[in-house]
DNA sequence: GTCTTTTAGTTAATATATTAACTATTAACT
DNA sequence: AGTTAATAGTTAATATATTAACTAAAAGAC
Protein backbone atom coordinates (compact mmCIF):
# COMPACT_ATOMS: atom_id res chain seq x y z
CA UNK A 1 0.00 0.00 0.00
CA UNK A 2 1.64 3.07 -1.29
CA UNK A 3 2.48 6.16 1.23
CA UNK A 4 -0.74 7.79 -0.45
CA UNK A 5 -3.67 5.56 -0.12
CA UNK A 6 -6.04 6.66 -2.38
CA UNK A 7 -9.16 5.31 -0.92
CA UNK A 8 -7.98 7.45 2.28
CA UNK A 9 -7.71 10.56 0.33
CA UNK A 10 -9.11 13.41 1.75
CA UNK A 11 -11.46 13.74 -0.85
CA UNK A 12 -12.64 10.26 -1.53
CA UNK A 13 -13.43 10.49 2.28
CA UNK A 14 -15.37 13.56 2.05
CA UNK A 15 -17.36 11.11 -1.06
CA UNK A 16 -17.63 8.33 0.48
CA UNK A 17 -19.52 10.52 3.84
CA UNK A 18 -21.84 12.42 1.41
CA UNK A 19 -22.55 8.67 -0.40
CA UNK A 20 -23.59 7.12 2.74
CA UNK A 21 -25.53 10.09 4.19
CA UNK A 22 -27.10 12.02 0.93
CA UNK A 23 -29.45 8.23 0.00
CA UNK A 24 -31.52 8.60 2.91
CA UNK A 25 -32.41 12.71 2.23
CA UNK A 26 -33.14 11.80 -1.71
CA UNK A 27 -35.43 9.15 -0.73
CA UNK A 28 -37.75 11.63 0.79
CA UNK A 29 -37.74 14.31 -1.90
CA UNK A 30 -37.23 11.80 -4.86
CA UNK A 31 -40.72 11.02 -3.25
CA UNK A 32 -42.17 14.12 -3.71
CA UNK A 33 -40.80 14.34 -7.06
CA UNK A 34 -37.60 16.63 -6.83
CA UNK A 35 -34.18 15.91 -7.32
CA UNK A 36 -32.03 17.15 -4.85
CA UNK A 37 -30.57 20.19 -7.03
CA UNK A 38 -34.40 21.49 -7.08
CA UNK A 39 -34.90 20.60 -3.10
CA UNK A 40 -31.51 22.89 -2.78
CA UNK A 41 -33.29 25.60 -4.83
CA UNK A 42 -36.49 25.29 -2.51
CA UNK A 43 -34.50 25.32 0.92
CA UNK A 44 -32.94 28.33 0.26
CA UNK A 45 -35.56 30.06 -1.19
CA UNK A 46 -37.45 28.90 1.74
CA UNK A 47 -35.48 31.07 3.87
CA UNK A 48 -35.20 34.03 1.70
CA UNK A 49 -38.26 34.78 -0.08
CA UNK A 50 -36.56 36.46 -3.06
CA UNK A 51 -32.99 36.55 -4.78
CA UNK A 52 -30.92 36.64 -7.59
CA UNK A 53 -29.53 33.76 -9.36
CA UNK A 54 -26.01 34.40 -8.28
CA UNK A 55 -26.29 34.54 -4.98
CA UNK A 56 -28.88 31.90 -5.12
CA UNK A 57 -26.05 30.06 -7.40
CA UNK A 58 -23.82 30.63 -3.88
CA UNK A 59 -26.08 29.41 -1.55
CA UNK A 60 -27.15 26.14 -3.47
CA UNK A 61 -23.46 25.26 -4.68
CA UNK A 62 -24.96 24.69 -7.65
CA UNK A 63 -23.32 26.13 -10.89
CA UNK A 64 -24.75 28.68 -12.49
CA UNK A 65 -25.34 27.15 -16.12
CA UNK A 66 -26.92 24.59 -14.28
CA UNK A 67 -29.28 26.61 -12.67
CA UNK A 68 -30.79 27.69 -15.27
CA UNK A 69 -31.90 23.93 -15.71
CA UNK A 70 -33.10 23.40 -12.34
CA UNK A 71 -35.24 26.81 -12.42
CA UNK A 72 -36.36 25.87 -15.96
CA UNK A 73 -38.09 22.84 -14.50
CA UNK A 74 -39.12 24.33 -11.23
CA UNK A 75 -40.80 26.80 -13.02
CA UNK A 76 -42.69 24.40 -15.33
CA UNK A 77 -43.64 22.64 -12.61
CA UNK A 78 -44.99 26.25 -10.99
CA UNK A 79 -42.63 25.57 -7.60
CA UNK A 80 -40.72 29.03 -8.68
CA UNK A 81 -41.08 32.40 -10.25
CA UNK A 82 -38.49 34.56 -11.91
CA UNK A 83 -38.73 38.63 -12.00
CA UNK A 84 -36.36 40.25 -14.02
CA UNK A 85 -35.35 43.61 -11.57
CA UNK A 86 -36.50 46.81 -12.37
CA UNK A 87 -33.45 48.67 -10.55
CA UNK A 88 -30.54 46.45 -12.46
CA UNK A 89 -32.12 45.04 -15.28
CA UNK A 90 -29.28 42.38 -15.57
CA UNK A 91 -30.82 40.81 -12.53
CA UNK A 92 -33.21 37.71 -12.35
CA UNK A 93 -34.78 37.57 -8.93
CA UNK A 94 -36.36 34.47 -7.83
CA UNK A 95 -39.01 33.34 -5.44
CA UNK A 96 -41.00 30.19 -4.51
CA UNK A 97 -44.68 29.93 -5.49
CA UNK A 98 -47.28 29.43 -2.97
CA UNK A 99 -46.91 25.69 -4.07
CA UNK A 100 -43.13 25.84 -3.43
CA UNK A 101 -44.07 27.04 -0.63
CA UNK A 102 -46.27 24.62 0.81
CA UNK A 103 -43.42 22.07 0.04
CA UNK A 104 -42.21 23.37 3.05
CA UNK A 105 -44.14 22.19 5.65
CA UNK A 106 -44.94 19.07 3.54
CA UNK A 107 -41.42 17.57 3.23
CA UNK A 108 -39.41 19.15 6.35
CA UNK A 109 -40.29 17.08 8.97
CA UNK A 110 -39.22 13.38 7.54
CA UNK A 111 -36.10 15.36 6.57
CA UNK A 112 -35.73 17.31 10.03
CA UNK A 113 -35.95 13.64 11.79
CA UNK A 114 -33.43 12.51 9.04
CA UNK A 115 -30.94 15.21 10.04
CA UNK A 116 -32.04 14.02 13.55
CA UNK A 117 -30.64 10.29 13.37
CA UNK A 118 -27.91 10.98 11.68
CA UNK A 119 -27.13 13.76 14.46
CA UNK A 120 -27.75 10.72 17.08
CA UNK A 121 -25.73 8.84 15.18
CA UNK A 122 -22.19 10.55 16.30
CA UNK A 123 -21.75 11.49 19.42
CA UNK A 124 -21.35 15.37 20.43
CA UNK A 125 -17.87 15.86 20.52
CA UNK A 126 -17.28 14.51 17.23
CA UNK A 127 -19.96 15.92 15.59
CA UNK A 128 -18.47 19.34 16.79
CA UNK A 129 -15.34 18.35 15.70
CA UNK A 130 -16.10 17.15 12.31
CA UNK A 131 -17.99 20.51 11.59
CA UNK A 132 -15.28 22.42 12.90
CA UNK A 133 -12.84 20.98 10.25
CA UNK A 134 -15.11 20.95 7.59
CA UNK A 135 -15.12 24.45 8.18
CA UNK A 136 -11.56 24.68 8.10
CA UNK A 137 -11.54 23.66 4.74
CA UNK A 138 -13.97 25.58 3.23
CA UNK A 139 -12.51 28.50 4.50
CA UNK A 140 -15.32 29.20 6.93
CA UNK A 141 -13.32 28.74 10.79
CA UNK A 142 -9.52 29.58 11.16
CA UNK A 143 -7.17 26.46 11.60
CA UNK A 144 -6.16 27.18 15.52
CA UNK A 145 -2.66 27.55 16.41
CA UNK A 146 -1.05 27.57 13.27
CA UNK A 147 -2.55 31.22 11.49
CA UNK A 148 -0.04 33.70 10.74
CA UNK A 149 -2.65 36.03 8.60
CA UNK A 150 0.28 36.61 6.36
CA UNK A 151 -1.77 38.01 3.49
CA UNK A 152 1.42 37.37 0.94
CA UNK A 153 1.00 37.40 -2.54
CA UNK A 154 -2.34 34.71 -2.79
CA UNK A 155 -4.90 36.72 -4.82
CA UNK A 156 -7.36 35.43 -2.51
CA UNK A 157 -9.59 33.52 -4.60
CA UNK A 158 -13.40 34.11 -3.63
CA UNK A 159 -13.59 30.12 -3.51
CA UNK A 160 -17.04 28.82 -4.79
CA UNK A 161 -15.94 26.86 -7.68
CA UNK B 1 -32.65 31.95 11.22
CA UNK B 2 -34.49 28.70 11.23
CA UNK B 3 -33.11 25.93 13.51
CA UNK B 4 -32.05 24.02 10.41
CA UNK B 5 -30.01 26.62 8.72
CA UNK B 6 -29.79 24.95 5.31
CA UNK B 7 -25.81 26.15 4.92
CA UNK B 8 -24.78 24.41 7.82
CA UNK B 9 -26.60 21.38 7.21
CA UNK B 10 -24.07 18.35 6.82
CA UNK B 11 -24.48 17.92 3.64
CA UNK B 12 -24.17 21.52 2.11
CA UNK B 13 -20.94 21.06 4.95
CA UNK B 14 -19.69 18.33 3.26
CA UNK B 15 -20.30 20.06 -0.58
CA UNK B 16 -18.55 23.29 0.31
CA UNK B 17 -15.16 21.50 1.94
CA UNK B 18 -15.40 19.51 -1.71
CA UNK B 19 -15.89 22.96 -3.56
CA UNK B 20 -13.48 24.70 -1.39
CA UNK B 21 -10.61 21.20 -2.36
CA UNK B 22 -11.28 19.71 -5.51
CA UNK B 23 -10.21 22.91 -7.66
CA UNK B 24 -6.39 22.27 -6.94
CA UNK B 25 -6.39 19.13 -7.50
CA UNK B 26 -8.48 19.64 -10.60
CA UNK B 27 -6.16 21.51 -12.58
CA UNK B 28 -3.61 18.84 -12.17
CA UNK B 29 -5.01 16.09 -14.24
CA UNK B 30 -7.33 18.46 -16.34
CA UNK B 31 -3.89 19.97 -17.43
CA UNK B 32 -3.43 16.14 -18.46
CA UNK B 33 -6.35 15.77 -20.56
CA UNK B 34 -7.99 13.36 -17.80
CA UNK B 35 -11.23 14.21 -16.35
CA UNK B 36 -11.88 14.07 -12.65
CA UNK B 37 -13.63 10.24 -12.93
CA UNK B 38 -11.05 9.18 -15.21
CA UNK B 39 -8.03 10.32 -12.23
CA UNK B 40 -9.72 8.28 -10.03
CA UNK B 41 -9.96 4.89 -12.13
CA UNK B 42 -6.79 5.14 -12.87
CA UNK B 43 -5.39 6.52 -9.17
CA UNK B 44 -7.45 3.04 -8.30
CA UNK B 45 -5.68 1.03 -11.38
CA UNK B 46 -2.12 2.29 -10.19
CA UNK B 47 -3.02 0.55 -7.12
CA UNK B 48 -4.15 -3.08 -8.55
CA UNK B 49 -2.89 -4.22 -11.96
CA UNK B 50 -6.59 -5.57 -12.87
CA UNK B 51 -9.78 -5.42 -11.16
CA UNK B 52 -13.45 -6.15 -11.92
CA UNK B 53 -15.40 -3.29 -13.20
CA UNK B 54 -17.96 -3.59 -10.24
CA UNK B 55 -15.06 -3.50 -7.48
CA UNK B 56 -14.01 -0.55 -9.82
CA UNK B 57 -16.80 1.11 -9.32
CA UNK B 58 -17.02 0.57 -5.65
CA UNK B 59 -13.55 2.10 -4.96
CA UNK B 60 -13.93 4.65 -7.28
CA UNK B 61 -17.36 6.18 -6.15
CA UNK B 62 -18.35 6.12 -9.86
CA UNK B 63 -21.82 4.32 -10.59
CA UNK B 64 -21.92 1.88 -12.28
CA UNK B 65 -23.74 3.23 -15.58
CA UNK B 66 -21.01 6.21 -15.43
CA UNK B 67 -18.43 4.11 -15.55
CA UNK B 68 -18.72 2.67 -18.74
CA UNK B 69 -18.23 5.88 -20.49
CA UNK B 70 -15.59 7.00 -18.41
CA UNK B 71 -14.05 3.44 -19.44
CA UNK B 72 -14.89 3.98 -23.35
CA UNK B 73 -13.26 6.88 -22.99
CA UNK B 74 -9.51 6.04 -20.77
CA UNK B 75 -9.98 2.86 -23.58
CA UNK B 76 -10.26 5.39 -26.50
CA UNK B 77 -7.15 7.34 -25.17
CA UNK B 78 -5.21 4.43 -25.03
CA UNK B 79 -4.82 4.10 -21.35
CA UNK B 80 -6.68 1.31 -19.98
CA UNK B 81 -7.53 -1.98 -21.17
CA UNK B 82 -10.34 -4.12 -20.52
CA UNK B 83 -10.60 -8.00 -21.02
CA UNK B 84 -13.61 -10.30 -20.86
CA UNK B 85 -12.57 -12.67 -17.71
CA UNK B 86 -12.51 -16.40 -18.83
CA UNK B 87 -13.16 -18.13 -15.92
CA UNK B 88 -16.21 -15.95 -15.65
CA UNK B 89 -17.76 -14.57 -18.82
CA UNK B 90 -19.50 -12.30 -17.15
CA UNK B 91 -16.91 -10.56 -15.65
CA UNK B 92 -14.66 -7.78 -17.04
CA UNK B 93 -11.26 -6.91 -15.64
CA UNK B 94 -9.65 -3.41 -16.27
CA UNK B 95 -6.11 -2.78 -16.11
CA UNK B 96 -4.12 0.24 -17.10
CA UNK B 97 -2.13 0.16 -20.08
CA UNK B 98 2.03 1.06 -20.32
CA UNK B 99 0.64 4.85 -21.35
CA UNK B 100 -1.68 4.94 -18.50
CA UNK B 101 1.33 3.59 -15.67
CA UNK B 102 3.04 6.74 -16.97
CA UNK B 103 0.78 8.96 -16.26
CA UNK B 104 1.28 8.15 -12.38
CA UNK B 105 5.24 9.04 -11.84
CA UNK B 106 4.17 12.24 -14.18
CA UNK B 107 0.96 13.68 -12.13
CA UNK B 108 1.49 11.76 -8.56
CA UNK B 109 4.01 14.46 -7.64
CA UNK B 110 2.14 17.81 -8.22
CA UNK B 111 -0.69 15.98 -6.26
CA UNK B 112 1.34 14.53 -3.46
CA UNK B 113 2.14 18.01 -3.09
CA UNK B 114 -1.73 19.38 -3.32
CA UNK B 115 -2.22 16.76 -0.49
CA UNK B 116 0.79 18.18 1.44
CA UNK B 117 -0.11 21.87 1.76
CA UNK B 118 -4.11 20.93 2.43
CA UNK B 119 -3.00 18.73 5.31
CA UNK B 120 -0.46 21.61 6.49
CA UNK B 121 -3.40 24.03 6.38
CA UNK B 122 -4.48 22.30 9.37
CA UNK B 123 -3.30 21.51 12.98
CA UNK B 124 -2.73 17.85 13.62
CA UNK B 125 -5.77 17.46 15.87
CA UNK B 126 -8.13 19.00 13.45
CA UNK B 127 -6.71 16.95 11.07
CA UNK B 128 -7.21 13.72 12.72
CA UNK B 129 -10.42 14.26 14.07
CA UNK B 130 -12.16 15.53 10.76
CA UNK B 131 -10.92 12.08 9.64
CA UNK B 132 -12.42 10.54 12.25
CA UNK B 133 -15.54 12.25 11.93
CA UNK B 134 -15.60 11.55 8.44
CA UNK B 135 -15.17 7.69 8.96
CA UNK B 136 -17.95 7.65 11.70
CA UNK B 137 -20.38 8.71 8.68
CA UNK B 138 -19.54 6.26 6.21
CA UNK B 139 -19.43 3.34 8.94
CA UNK B 140 -15.64 2.82 8.30
CA UNK B 141 -15.35 4.00 12.01
CA UNK B 142 -17.73 3.16 14.80
CA UNK B 143 -18.48 6.16 17.09
CA UNK B 144 -17.27 6.27 20.58
CA UNK B 145 -19.23 6.26 23.78
CA UNK B 146 -21.97 5.31 21.74
CA UNK B 147 -22.06 1.47 20.07
CA UNK B 148 -24.43 -0.10 22.41
CA UNK B 149 -26.15 -1.97 19.46
CA UNK B 150 -24.98 -5.23 19.21
CA UNK B 151 -23.81 -5.93 15.49
CA UNK B 152 -25.45 -9.15 14.26
CA UNK B 153 -23.72 -9.22 10.87
CA UNK B 154 -21.68 -6.19 9.46
CA UNK B 155 -21.23 -6.36 5.32
CA UNK B 156 -17.81 -6.75 5.98
CA UNK B 157 -15.59 -3.79 4.26
CA UNK B 158 -12.40 -6.11 2.95
CA UNK B 159 -9.50 -5.26 2.79
CA UNK B 160 -8.99 -4.82 -0.54
CA UNK B 161 -4.75 -4.50 -0.42
C1' DG C 1 -30.88 -31.71 -17.09
C1' DT C 2 -34.51 -27.88 -16.79
C1' DC C 3 -36.22 -23.94 -14.42
C1' DT C 4 -35.42 -20.14 -11.40
C1' DT C 5 -32.68 -16.81 -9.21
C1' DT C 6 -28.71 -14.18 -8.78
C1' DT C 7 -24.76 -11.73 -10.46
C1' DA C 8 -22.05 -8.60 -13.70
C1' DG C 9 -22.62 -5.53 -17.25
C1' DT C 10 -25.01 -2.70 -20.46
C1' DT C 11 -28.37 0.56 -22.54
C1' DA C 12 -31.67 4.36 -22.46
C1' DA C 13 -33.82 8.71 -20.81
C1' DT C 14 -33.52 12.62 -18.17
C1' DA C 15 -31.02 15.86 -15.10
C1' DT C 16 -26.37 18.06 -13.77
C1' DA C 17 -21.45 19.42 -13.97
C1' DT C 18 -17.72 21.63 -16.45
C1' DT C 19 -15.71 24.80 -19.56
C1' DA C 20 -15.85 28.27 -22.87
C1' DA C 21 -18.09 31.51 -25.58
C1' DC C 22 -21.72 34.92 -26.00
C1' DT C 23 -25.52 38.67 -24.82
C1' DA C 24 -27.33 42.46 -22.29
C1' DT C 25 -26.65 45.84 -18.83
C1' DT C 26 -24.35 48.65 -15.92
C1' DA C 27 -20.30 50.88 -14.03
C1' DA C 28 -15.90 53.32 -14.96
C1' DC C 29 -12.77 56.14 -17.28
C1' DT C 30 -11.07 59.90 -20.16
C1' DA D 1 -20.91 61.86 -24.23
C1' DG D 2 -18.42 57.76 -25.81
C1' DT D 3 -15.56 54.05 -25.30
C1' DT D 4 -14.12 50.38 -22.24
C1' DA D 5 -14.39 47.18 -18.69
C1' DA D 6 -16.97 44.59 -15.43
C1' DT D 7 -21.32 42.19 -13.99
C1' DA D 8 -25.43 38.92 -14.39
C1' DG D 9 -27.25 35.60 -17.22
C1' DT D 10 -27.47 32.48 -20.99
C1' DT D 11 -26.19 29.01 -24.50
C1' DA D 12 -23.52 25.15 -26.34
C1' DA D 13 -20.68 20.88 -26.20
C1' DT D 14 -19.08 17.17 -23.74
C1' DA D 15 -18.89 14.24 -19.57
C1' DT D 16 -21.46 12.23 -15.37
C1' DA D 17 -25.27 11.01 -12.20
C1' DT D 18 -29.63 8.74 -11.48
C1' DT D 19 -33.12 5.43 -12.28
C1' DA D 20 -35.12 1.72 -14.60
C1' DA D 21 -35.13 -1.76 -17.87
C1' DC D 22 -32.55 -5.22 -20.23
C1' DT D 23 -28.88 -9.00 -21.58
C1' DA D 24 -25.76 -12.74 -20.67
C1' DA D 25 -23.68 -15.87 -17.80
C1' DA D 26 -23.40 -18.44 -13.58
C1' DA D 27 -25.31 -20.51 -9.36
C1' DG D 28 -29.13 -23.08 -7.06
C1' DA D 29 -33.19 -25.76 -6.58
C1' DC D 30 -35.82 -29.66 -7.98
Amino acid sequence: MAIQDFSHSLPMMLYRALAAVMPRFRRIFTAAGLTEQQWRVLRVLWEHDEIAQGALAGLTLIPAPSLIGVLDRLTANGLIERHRCAGDRRVVNVAATRAGRRLEEKLMPAVAAVYAELRASLDDETWARLAFGLQCLSGEAPAPHRVKKKRASRPRTRSKS
